[in-house]
DNA sequence: CGGCATCCCGTTGGATACTG
DNA sequence: CAGTATCCAACGGGATGCCG
């Protein structure tokens, strides 16, 4: 709680700091987490429709990953006593902060993305083709 | 090289743009590629200087995760076929530019981190002394 | 020095079935 | 509807040993 002077330091991440990157992706940066942070910035979701719109997440990975989240301080979880039950999930500031910390991230994977198809495509090519 | 103008469009991952987002954090989102970039974001770096900076990755790790990031086009690897022979592996401009995108993740993440730990903490403690 | 190959075990995560 | 519980297959990744 004391530097808040971050200005972009263009340069280096240090051993330390790159220890509490890795230790955060450890932690948000599986694929379901981050399709489900991205699925919740548009606003608050029913978990059946977070589901649907995910498409692919079993029920297992959807619950431990939104009880992560909740545990994290990233989404909370309201339920509403009615019946059926009905649970909606959504954001909080926190959870805003980081969608916001992974929109430049996600930019780079949209303009980078094919380019590294590409890479990997030669570098098969390659692996098939040996030197003469 | 071009865009540092990211604006933050305020809005919404799409989800075609999480599936990428997920899809790129799938092969670079892993804990030994986060430090590996991080440690050559200073400069040119040999096998062995990697591996001691890094300090507790196994040199098969190391290896896979060098390989991936060459065939990736984000590191390359320069042999000098002297001996006994020497390696060094050098950030590209694309892997400048995955650095780039990476600081503002590693800004949350640097101060959000205690934050939530200390949401764990509370978790955890809700979760030994049920509500009576 | 800078790797690759092998073994082997722990974790991850999908499929399936049951509950409040 | 919104989960929980169990089983099991696949994968990740450490330890070890050999090669150029």
């Amino acid at each position: 709680m004391s530097e808040t002077n971050i200005s972009v330091p263009d340069s280096s991440l240090s051993a330390t700091d790159c220890k509490g990157l890795a230790d955060i992706l450890a932690t948000i940066g599986d694929k379901w987490t981050i399709m489900v942070v991205g699925t919740l910035s548009k606003g608050p979701l029913r978990y059946n429709e977070i589901e649907r719109r995910i498409g692919g997440i079993s029920q297992r990975m959807l619950t431990l990953t939104l009880k992560r989240l909740e545990i994290d301080g990233i989404v909370t979880r309201t339920l509403f006593p009615t019946v059926p039950p009905r649970v909606d999930y959504e954001l909080t500031s926190l959870g805003q902060t980081l969608r916001g910390a992974l929109v430049p991230l996600q930019m780079w994977a949209a303009q980078n993305k094919e380019t590294i198809a590409i890479n990997r495509i030669h570098a098969a090519a390659k692996e098939s083709s040996p030197a003469p």
